[in-house]
Parts: C-alpha cells; structure tokens; sequence
DNA sequence: CGCCAAGTGTGACTTTTGTCGTAGACAGGT
DNA sequence: ACCTGTCTACGACAAAAGTCACACTTGGCG
C-alpha cells in the first residue's frame, strides 16, 4: 500500500516540505506494520532502509551479550529512525527497534532517501536539525551513565517524567531499568528508598513525585 | 585575521565546497588561537560561533560536579564542534572544548553559519554527513558506558589505539580514564591485570599488546 | 646536576552496583 | 472466581568500581 501525501505531511520531517516533493517521497514509500513486540530491524544487519513512524510507539535499543537492554530513544507517530546508517560509512543498522505497540511505518529505501536528500536542500536542512536534536539527547544519556549514580539517574527520570502524565506510559520498573542502563532490582531498591526518604510515594502502578526540591538534589549526584 | 580559502579547503566539511561557498565563508570566520590546556567554550554559556580546528588538537568534554571528566571526542586539524547547538532548540554550548596542544581555529557566528547552511544543499549534506558519524560514535560510546564493564572498555581502547601508532598520542593512565568514563586507579590496576594474563605489556610510556585475540575475547564483557 | 611536577604503583578499604532465589501481589482473560 | 503470566518485594550475597593514602619513578628544566 502506497502512502499519501496526508499522510507524509504527520511526520515532523516532512512537515515543511513542498507538495511536489512529498508526492515524489509517496512514491517511494512502503507502508508496512507491526504487532506489539515485533522487532522492526536488528543492529548489525545490513541496512535497506530508513523507517517514518505513522502510528504507535518504537523503541530503538542495543542489547549486550549478557541480554542487557540500552534504551536509547523512545519514537511516537511522526518520527524517522535509522536515518543515520544512510549517512555514515558502516552499512548496517545500528540500532534495534522494536515495536511496543500496534505500530505502522512508511519504510523508504536507502537510495531513495539519499537521492531525494541530496536533490532537495529544505529535507537536508531537516534532517540536520533532527540529527542535531538527538546528538544533543545522546549526549546528555553519555553524561548520565558516566558520571552519574543511578540514584541519580532516577531522580532526574521521575523529574523528566512526571510531566507527561496524561497517558503518558505505564512504566514497569524493567522499562525504566533499560532507560537508565542498569537493572529491575537497582530500580527497585532505589524507589523504596525514595519512598522511605518521603521523596516519593509508590502506589498501583504509578509513582507520586512529593518532594520535588528533593529529588532535584538527588538529581545532581 | 581572516581565512584564506586554501585554508578552508583543509576543513573536511568544506572539502568539496565550490571556490564561491568558500569565498563566502572566508569572509565570515575569524581565526583564533589558543594555548595548550587552555578552554576554547564552556559548556552551558551561550552558543555564539561553530568552529574549525585548522592546527592542533581539541577535546570535548563534560564535568561531573564532583569534577570527574568524559572525553566525548577528540579532534585534529580539518574536524568541526559546537555545530549542534545553531540547530537544536537549546542555544547554549553542550560541551566544553579545551585546547590540549597550540590549537588554531576558526570561529563563524552562529546566524552566519545558519544561513550559509540554508542557502547551500552541499554544505547542509556535509554537515548531515558529519551529524550521522557523530551519532554513530555517540552510540558506541552509550553501548560501552552502559553494556561493558571497566575491563571490556579499555581493552576495546587498547584494540583501537594500538593502530594509530606513529605519534598518536602519549596517553597517560587520567587521559586513559576520561574517555572511559572512569578513575585513574581503575585504568591502572586493570593495565596491571592484563599484563599478568599476558595480554599487554607495558613499557616507558607505551602499552604493547601481546596478545590480540584474548583482548579481543575480553573486550566482549 | 638536582629539584619539582606530573605521572605511576600498590594496598586496604568503602560504596555502589549487580546477582540470585524465593515469595507475594496484581491484572486480565475465560 | 480461578488461573497464569507479569510485575514487584526483599534479603543475603558477590563482584565491580571508586576512594584514600602514600611511596616511588621520571622526565624536564632551571
């Protein structure tokens, strides 16, 4: 199934380009889908494609021999993923991704992508400013695993994350684990002492941010 | 001063400008220099200019509060930093940069930047070029901060050091630690243990790898 | 030639992080 | 309600990483 043009248009990347360039994207974009859970490329395959999210939400990870989870993005509807293989020398996918929920994506080929980049300045000039966002973004993840505790970590993932209520997500501490590059027990144990320090109240499935001052000093550390 | 366009031409990002880019760029960057050990920009302080080392070389860095340091990247002649923050939303520096030997430069002011970015497709196709092969660096260095112990992350340094003989580098065991996201002690005491499994042997300044495939077995964990 | 600063070697110790095993709580489907 | 699988609680333990204190090399440089 082809996609269109109103489609196209929901991906923060294409948002600002002309008509006549996203239908000549339309052309070359492939509609496919995934069930929750389904994994979507694999790090270290050969690369065909970069990937746009219509609907439902990706996680792009790395996994280490011992079965370890590094979340490094979590992508909602509108947003690209393997962008950068394209660019970089190395071929292969350099992530995994994994469906989390019913997720649909345009697929667009790698020789499609990079003939459309190169002949149209406004979609180069977006894909720099997306790229400069996520470097920004991994370089903060850098700064965390390095040189932070993860008590530390986790005061500023509950900071960042109390915002988005709403929806928002149901966090398992295992998801929270992967985002923070350490495992379910630490998350835990960290919570229940947040939760005895009277930082923070732990109740069905949700966590209650009551000392904010609080966490932020935790944060630092 | 200004920049001459033979010097430009050395900068890899413009390495395939046409002579009127060039000539247009040449008139914007002001070139300065800097003396070893000395800070170029600050993390956190107001994103004013990109710049280019033309001769030396630079690290960039973040500080933990308790002044533990990560190298994020080192960089020679013809390489670019500060690029990220004239396109992602923040508009401050996001790391600091420091001379490590004489550095010249050349700084070009942020809108200058920006608009020779938008006016010109193979410029902003350079720049997504280098984006793409930060980010892939980036990654990496998630994955080992994150997935690999103190043993696994040096002996991967160990592997990928061990070719750029020549003059490299005088690594001291504190540069050693920097880029691994740890403490001087660590880098010394695990350089110990892999010379007793004989897998290294250190001598004056150098480290000889003797054994390259056990390094490469430990540099799975 | 001798001194100083930077870099290194080493042990003892603490803290943080991770592992394991087991048990309980909860949610959703049938 | 009753299972069943997922998520969570928690304690005991093991391993990894970091801290501290101090002595010992070196290489440069006055």
């Amino acid at each position: 199934m082809d996609a269109t043009v109103q489609d196209l248009r929901r991906i923060s990347l294409f948002a600002d380009l002309s008509d006549d360039v996203l239908n000549r994207i339309a052309g070359v974009a492939i509609s496919r889908s995934f069930d929750p859970g389904q994994t979507i490329i694999i790090e270290g395959d050969p690369c065909h494609a970069a990937y746009f999210v219509s609907d439902g939400q990706v996680r792009l990870y790395r996994v280490s021999p011992a079965g370890r989870v590094q979340v490094l993005s979590l992508l909602g509807p509108g947003s690209a993923f393997n962008l950068v293989p394209l660019f970089a020398p190395r071929g292969t996918n350099h992530t995994t991704a994994q469906a989390l929920t019913e997720v649909a994506v345009y697929a667009v080929a790698d020789d499609d992508l990079r003939q459309l980049v190169s002949e149209n300045a406004e979609l180069a000039l977006a894909i720099v400013r997306e790229f400069a966002v996520q470097l920004d973004r991994l370089t903060d993840l850098v700064e965390d695993l390095s040189l932070r505790s993860v008590r530390g970590r986790l005061a500023r993932f509950l900071l960042e994350n109390a915002e988005r209520e709403g929806e928002a997500h149901r966090w398992t501490q295992g998801d929270i684990a992967a985002h923070l590059g350490t495992v379910r027990d630490m998350v835990g144990r960290t919570l229940r002492a947040f939760a005895d320090e009277g930082l923070v109240r732990m109740q069905r499935q949700r966590i209650v941010l009551l000392d904010r001052e609080g966490l932020e000093a935790e944060a630092e550390l």
